[in-house]
RNA sequence: GGGCCGGUAGUCUAGCCUGGUUAGGACGCUGCCUUGACGCGGCAGAGGUCUCCGGUUCAAAUCCGGACCGGCCCA
C-alpha cells in the first residue's frame, strides 16, 4: 500500500472515529459479559454545560486509554459515560435565555431537558474526536431521565427504611443570589478587604463601655450573647454580666467560651443569629435564642427601619447611625475570610445561614465505616487519600439533600403538616412527583391528620451523581450482573471533588449494598491555563480540545496529556502537544520505509541467524515491554511514553533502521535480507500495539495497511498487548558497543566536516580487543553504514582517526 | 492556625518510594549536514552549586531533621 508522505491526523482520526462507531465494530468496544474477567470502570459524568473543556477530555483520555490497554489485555472492559444534567446553570439559561418562567414547573422542566439534550450533542462530538470510544450503545445515561430518576429514588426510600432521611429547621448555607440551599461542599472561604468596626456596648446597670469589634454590624439586631476567651484577665469581671446592644436595645448575657480569640479585636465577640458558622456553633451549644434577621432574597427583616434594606445598605445605614451616637470608636480595613459561594466561580456571594426546612440524610454516623472502606482502596496517587480522610474527619453536620429548585430530582416524600411524619411512596410507584402525585395514604400514619403535603425540593447533583457505579452495574435490574461487576474496578476523577462525589459515592454505596464501591481510585490534576492559572473566560486563558486536535491531531493531544504526572495540576503548553504530532510523522516514515521490505516478509525471525545488531535492538524491545507493561499497569503512562519514544525514535529509527539499510539496499545474502525484514516486521508490530491505548488512530491505521492481513484482527483493539515471550531473549551487549563504535565514526565525520554521505578512505579505530573483534566481525556493516572504504584496528583507549 | 503537594539548565518536566553510571527528556538556543523513510528530519554542541542548612552513609537529587519560598485543600 501507498504511503503519503506526510501523516494526515485528521483525515486518518475522522475515518476511524466512524469506524469504530459502526455496526461491524461495534463488537470490539462492547461489555460482552460473556465469562472473560471483566474490568469496570466508573468514568465521571460531566456536566452539561455544553462545552467539552480541557479538563473533561483529559478524564476521556486516560479512561479511554486504560480501556484499550486493557481489552487488549483480554478483560471484557465496561466503559461507560453519563451526563450529569440536571444543576443551577441550566436553569438559570433557560429562565434567562428562553425567558421561561420557573412557576410553569413541567414547562419549565421540559425546556430544561431540550436544552440539556443540545449540549450534550456538542460535547459528545468533542468527546467522538479525541479517539474517545465508551461503550455508548449499553451504558450512556443521563440523570435527567425518568430511570435515572428511579433509581435515586429507590436509593432514597432505602435511606429511609433504615432511618437515615429526617426533615427538621436547620440553619443552612444560603445564597441569597442564587436562592439556594448549599451543602458545605459548595461553599468556601476566601479572602476579601473588608472593615472592622469597634462598637461601644454599655454594661447594664453601669455606665461602663465595653467595646466589641465586629465586621458585620448589621445584624446587631440579631445579637443573642457576647463572649470571652476564660482566660482572659482584661475581661474576668464581665463574665454572666449583661450588656444592651446598641440601637437595638436588647440586653444579652456574656458568655465565657475557649473558642474566642483573645487576639482578635478587643476579644470580646457578638454572638448573632447567624454571622458564621461560629456562631451557630455557638447557638446550638448554649441554647441560644433564634433572632433571623435576613432573609431568601438577602434582604434585612425584623429589624425596624431597617427591614427591607440590603445587607450592604443596612450595614451602611447603621454604621452611619452609630457614628451618629458616637459609639464607633475605630475602623480598620482587615482582609479576612469570608465564606462565599465558591462551588460556582461566577457566584461568589457571601453565604448567609437562614433557618429553613430540609431534607437531610444521616451521614455523620458513617465516618468509622467510610474510613473503613477507603482503606481498602487502592489510591493513585497514594497522598490523596489524606484529602478524604482529613474531610470525613471535619464533618460536622450531616447531608442537606434539598434543593429550593425545579429542575432536579424530585425529593420522593410527602410529610404531614401536622405532625412532620414523613411519608414515603410505595416502590412500585417511583418515580413520583409529590407536586402532584398522590400519596399512598389519604390520612397521616401516625397522627391520623389529613393535612399531608408533598415537596417542591429537588435533590443536590451530588445525590443523582453519587450512585453511578450502582447505575453502571446494574443494581436496580439485573442482580447476577451486579455480582459480576460491582465492586468496580476503578474510579478516575479530579482532586478537587474527593470530598464530594468520591466521599458521597463511597458513603451512598455502602449504605446501600454494604460493600464499598471501588477498588482503585485515580486522582487526576487540573488542566491550568499556560500561564498556571485556572482557566476561565473572563482571563482569557481557555484553550478548548478541539483546537488541539484541529491542529495537531488526537492522538497527539493524547500524548501530551498522558504525559502529565498524575495527581498534579498542570499550565496547558502548546510544546508537548506540537511534539507528539512529531512523533506521529515519525512513525509514518519510518512505517512508510518498511513498508516496501515487509509486505511479503514472513512473521517468525530465525534466531540462529541474528547479528550483533539485531541482537542488540531485540533486547532493546524486550526491555520496552518490560517497562512499558509495568507502566501501564499502575497507571504510569508519562513513563510508558518515554519509553517507548525513546526505543522508537532512537534506538529504533535513529540507530537500527539506518544500521539495516545495506543490508535491505544491496543485501549479502537472502537468508539476511530475510531475516532482517521480520525483524522490521516484528518491531513494528509489536510497537504499534504497546502505544495503541495511548495513539489508537495511528496505531489501527498502520494495522490496517500492513498487519491486517497476516495478523488476522478485526482490529488492532482486540490484539494482544504484547509480552516477553514475543521475542528471543537475546545478548545486545557486543551490538550495544558496534553501536557506539557507529555513533564515534558518525561524530568523527561531523568533526571533520565530512558530510555522511561523502566516502572516507580510511578510518583507524583504535580500541579494546574486544572490541576490534566485534568491529571485525561487522566490518562490512560500518563500511556501509558510514561510507568507509578501508578500516585499521590498533589496541588501546578508543581513539578514532579519519583519513581522506 | 492545621493538612497535603511541589521547589532539578532560559522555560517546562522525569528520576526520589527501593541511595551507587557522565542527573534523563521536551521546548528554545548555537554549529554542521538537502545520506535513496522523515528538514514536522539527522548529527554535534552550549547551558545545572538537583532551593538552603544540618544529619545518616564508603556514597544523597534520592533517606532523616530543620528553614525559606510557591501552590492547593480545610478552619
Amino acid at each position: 500500500m501507498e504511503f503519503e508522505k506526510l501523516y494526515s491526523p485528521k483525515d486518518i482520526e475522522e475515518k476511524w472515529q466512524k469506524i469504530w462507531l459502526s455496526e461491524e465494530y461495534y463488537s470490539v468496544f462492547k461489555f460482552k459479559n460473556d465469562g472473560r474477567p471483566v474490568f469496570v470502570i466508573d468514568t465521571p459524568p460531566p456536566f452539561t454545560s455544553g462545552e467539552l473543556h480541557m479538563g473533561h477530555a483529559y478524564w476521556c483520555i486516560l479512561n479511554d486509554t486504560i480501556a484499550r490497554y486493557k481489552r487488549m489485555k483480554g478483560f471484557d472492559v465496561l466503559l461507560p459515560q453519563g451526563w450529569d444534567t440536571q444543576g443551577l446553570p441550566t436553569e438559570l439559561k433557560v429562565q434567562y435565555k428562553l425567558g421561561i418562567p420557573k412557576e410553569n414547573r413541567e414547562l419549565f422542566r421540559s425546556k430544561c431537558i431540550e436544552w440539556t439534550n443540545n449540549m450534550i450533542k456538542s460535547m459528545k462530538n468533542t468527546m467522538i474526536r479525541l479517539g474517545y470510544r465508551p461503550d455508548w450503545e449499553q451504558f450512556e445515561y443521563k440523570t435527567m431521565d425518568k430511570n435515572y430518576w428511579k433509581a435515586v429514588q429507590y436509593t432514597l426510600l432505602i435511606m429511609y427504611e433504615k432511618g437515615l432521611i429526617y426533615r427538621k429547621k436547620f440553619p443552612i448555607h444560603w445564597c441569597s443570589k442564587c436562592g439556594t440551599a448549599l451543602s458545605q461542599a459548595e461553599v468556601g472561604y476566601i479572602q476579601r478587604k473588608g472593615k472592622l468596626y469597634y462598637v461601644r456596648f454599655r454594661i447594664v446597670n453601669s455606665n461602663d463601655f465595653i467595646e466589641i469589634a465586629t465586621t458585620r454590624p448589621e445584624l446587631l439586631s440579631a445579637c443573642v450573647a457576647v463572649a470571652v476567651n476564660p482566660n482572659d484577665e482584661r475581661y474576668r469581671n464581665l463574665i454572666s454580666k449583661e450588656v444592651e446592644v446598641p440601637i437595638f436595645r436588647q440586653k444579652v448575657k456574656v458568655l465565657e467560651d475557649n473558642d474566642v480569640d483573645p487576639n482578635f479585636g478587643t476579644g470580646i465577640v457578638m454572638i448573632c443569629t447567624y454571622g458564621d458558622e461560629q456562631d451557630v456553633r455557638w447557638q446550638q451549644r448554649y441554647n441560644l435564642p433564634i433572632i433571623s434577621v435576613i432573609n431568601e432574597e438577602g434582604k434585612i427583616v425584623n429589624s425596624g427601619k431597617y427591614s427591607g434594606m440590603t445587607i450592604e445598605d443596612a450595614r451602611k445605614e447603621i454604621v452611619k447611625d452609630l457614628k451618629e451616637l458616637g459609639l464607633i470608636t475605630k475602623e480598620e480595613e482587615i482582609i479576612h475570610n469570608v465564606l462565599v459561594h465558591t462551588e460556582r466561580s461566577d457566584c461568589m456571594t457571601p453565604i448567609e445561614f437562614i433557618v429553613k426546612d430540609q431534607w437531610f440524610i444521616k451521614s455523620k454516623d458513617f465516618k468509622e465505616e467510610i474510613i473503613k472502606e477507603e482503606e481498602k482502596m487502592n489510591w493513585i496517587p497514594k497522598y490523596m487519600r489524606q484529602r478524604l480522610l482529613d474531610w470525613i474527619n471535619n464533618i460536622e453536620w450531616d447531608w442537606v439533600i434539598s434543593r429550593q429548585r425545579v429542575f432536579g430530582t424530585p425529593i420522593p416524600f410527602w410529610y404531614c403538616k401536622d405532625c412532620g411524619f414523613i411519608i414515603p411512596p410505595k416502590k412500585e410507584q417511583l418515580p413520583v412527583d409529590t407536586t402532584k402525585d398522590k400519596p399512598p395514604v389519604d390520612l397521616c400514619p401516625k397522627c391520623g391528620s389529613n393535612n399531608i403535603s408533598g415537596t417542591s425540593d429537588v435533590c443536590d447533583c451530588w445525590v443523582d451523581s453519587s450512585i453511578t457505579p450502582l447505575i453502571i452495574t446494574k443494581f436496580f435490574e439485573d442482580e447476577s450482573f451486579f455480582n459480576r461487576t460491582y465492586p468496580v474496578d476503578l474510579r478516575q476523577q479530579g482532586h478537587d471533588i474527593i470530598r464530594t462525589w468520591l466521599y458521597y459515592t463511597i458513603l451512598r454505596c455502602k449504605i446501600i449494598t454494604g460493600k464499598g464501591p471501588f477498588k482503585n481510585v485515580v486522582i487526576n490534576g487540573h488542566i491550568l491555563g499556560p500561564d498556571g492559572t485556572r482557566m476561565s473566560k473572563s482571563k482569557g486563558n481557555v484553550i478548548m480540545p478541539d483546537e488541539g486536535i484541529e491542529k495537531y491531531g488526537a492522538d497527539a493531544l493524547r500524548q501530551a496529556l498522558l504525559s502529565l504526572t498524575l495527581g498534579s495540576d498542570f499550565p496547558f503548553k502548546w510544546e508537548p502537544v506540537k511534539h507528539g504530532k512529531s512523533f506521529l510523522q515519525k512513525i509514518w516514515s519510518s512505517v512508510r520505509f518498511a513498508s516496501q521490505f515487509i509486505v511479503n516478509t514472513r512473521k517468525e525471525i530465525d534466531i540462529n541467524k541474528l547479528n550483533d545488531i539485531d541482537k542488540w535492538i531485540l533486547a532493546k524491545l524486550r526491555k520496552t515491554i518490560a517497562i512499558v507493561n509495568e507502566a501501564m499497569e499502575n497507571y504510569q503512562f508519562h513513563i510508558a511514553i518515554e519509553t517507548l519514544k525513546q526505543f522508537y525514535w532512537h534506538d529504533f529509527c535513529d540507530q537500527y533502521i539506518e544500521a539495516i539499510k545495506p543490508r535491505l539496499y544491496s543485501p549479502r545474502s537472502q537468508d539476511d535480507e530475510e531475516n532482517v525484514k521480520s525483524i522490521l516486521y516484528k518491531i513494528i508490530w509489536i510497537f504499534i500495539r504497546l502505544i495503541n491505548p495511548i495513539c489508537p488512530h495511528i496505531a489501527e491505521e498502520i494495522y490496517h495497511r500492513l498487519f491486517k492481513e497476516k495478523e488476522g484482527y478485526i482490529s488492532i483493539n482486540i490484539a494482544p498487548y504484547p509480552n516477553l515471550n514475543e521475542i528471543p531473549e537475546t545478548d545486545g551487549s557486543d551490538g550495544e558497543k558496534l553501536v557506539s563504535i557507529i555513533a564515534s565514526l558518525r561524530s568523527k565525520k561531523v568533526e571533520n566536516r565530512i558530510p555522511l554521505s561523502v566516502i572516507v578512505k580510511k578510518a583507524i579505530i583504535q580500541e579494546s580487543k574486544e572490541v576490534i573483534e566485534i568491529c571485525k566481525r561487522n566490518e562490512w556493516l560500518l563500511k556501509e553504514v558510514l561510507h568507509i572504504n578501508e578500516i585499521e584496528y590498533k589496541e588501546g583507549i578508543r581513539e578514532i582517526t579519519l583519513l581522506n
